[in-house]
DNA sequence: AAGCCGGGGTA
DNA sequence: TACCCAGGCTT
């Protein structure tokens, strides 16, 4: 097992700090949000970040920035805004967590932002690494991070052969992330590492001739840095289908809001159902098969769920008109094959107290935060 | 420890 | 297509 003790001395350490900073100063981008050292604008792009790719994140940064400059405007927000800024961004417990996170400072925290990272581990949604990536990069605390690009670094530099998921390999990633900090200039430290992880020591095709840290690198004297880290286990997937029907009557169309503990909880979408009986009893399929997608349901089949789910849950009766489009898409491990229908109102009412599902008209579609089948659905049929 | 949560970029 | 991404939370 790996035994930091035996890797890694002062010489080595300095060394490697020393080649990184070097390295990161001519080639470490600035990102725009590092162009201040403001907590709040370092808390939003990292939880943004969790998951997801510096080219994604830039553009909703920027809008939620505009949308709520301050935690107190976050905080003064309704959660329905906040879901909609983050609309498309995916992993929406997210969302809520920031607006509950904001609310939390400015009123328990008396408005001041936490600023170690035992504190701010406190937030809902900031977790182990948020809190010290935040920690070092606002307040220059010498706060370990571990994450996608740092476990990568690190484990091929240590030459690490155990699983860096595994309890073991925390352990040893989290430390060594302690370890190799400085008092000195830490925040650079951590940004210089993912950045060589971006950039340089990529997942398949690391570039070791032009790697600064070459000579500490145990996985590349080894000549096993593809081996390093050791993949992740795939996850087995499930197809399966589901319909969809926007509901017309009157110049709107029905929505219903997704409840906590759903997927999506807090979204907005035209009323949609599995057509498998649910997703948990869909059967998944080898991986060979991944890319087949769930069992074929016929037009028929289609209207006739659908007509029974309206009259069973919102009980109104509604005639089926077409079929509009169909999409293919993916939430977790799950493989979906979406039928989207349109359909008229015939009879019933939506009760007036109801407030997970409503008429909205086609202008007021733009202020709901949809599903992103949600949202593109509403385009196919505004643009028809 | 394992499962869950999204969506898009990329080679 | 398969793989990957500035993870956190629940079971």
């Amino acid at each position: 097992m790996t035994d930091l003790s035996q890797l890694v001395d002062s010489h080595w350490l300095n060394s490697f700090r020393r080649r990184l900073r070097s390295w990161f100063s001519k080639h470490g981008r600035l990102l725009p949000w590092r162009a201040t050292s403001d907590p709040y604008q370092i808390w939003i792009s990292e939880i943004m970040l969790q998951q997801t790719t510096v080219t994604a994140v830039i553009p909703y940064f920027d809008r939620f920035m505009e949308q709520f400059p301050t935690v107190q405007a976050l905080s003064e927000a309704k959660e329905e805004q906040v879901l909609r800024m983050w609309e498309g961004l995916g992993y929406y417990s997210r969302a809520r967590n920031i607006h509950k996170a904001a609310r939390m400072i400015i009123h328990d925290y008396d408005g001041k932002f936490p600023a170690t990272a035992e504190d701010l581990q406190n937030l809902p949604g900031i977790g182990r690494y948020t809190a010290g990536a935040i920690a070092s990069f606002a307040y220059d605390l010498p706060a370990p991070i571990v994450e996608a690009n740092t476990l990568r670094i690190y484990t091929r530099l240590l030459g690490m052969k155990e699983d860096p998921r595994s309890k073991q390999g925390q352990e040893i990633l989290w430390e060594f992330a302690e370890t190799f900090l400085t008092k000195k200039n830490p925040g650079q430290l951590n940004q210089a590492v993912m950045e060589l992880g971006s950039l340089v020591c990529t997942p398949k095709e690391p570039d070791c001739e032009n790697c600064p840290v070459i000579q500490n690198c145990h996985a590349f004297a080894l000549d096993i840095q593809t081996e390093i880290p050791v993949p992740a286990k795939k996850p087995v997937i499930t197809p399966v289908t589901d319909a969809t029907v926007a509901i017309y009557k009157k110049g709107k169309y029905l929505l219903r809001r997704y409840q906590p503990g759903e997927r999506w909880a807090g979204l907005w979408d035209f009323p949609r159902y599995s057509l498998d009986g649910g997703w948990e009893n869909a059967k998944p399929v080898s991986q060979k098969q991944n890319s087949k997608i769930g069992k074929i349901y016929s037009q028929k089949q289609c209207q006739q769920i659908l007509e029974t789910e309206i009259l069973n849950g919102p009980q109104l009766q509604i005639r089926i008109v077409t079929k509009e489009t169909e999409f293919k898409h993916s939430v977790t491990r799950y493989r979906i094959h979406l039928h989207c229908f349109s359909a008229n109102w015939e009879k019933g009412e939506i009760s007036s107290d109801e407030q997970n599902w409503t008429w909205v008209s086609v202008k007021e579609l733009d202020e709901y935060p949809l599903t992103t089948t949600g949202r593109k659905f509403a385009n196919v049929l505004i643009n028809t």
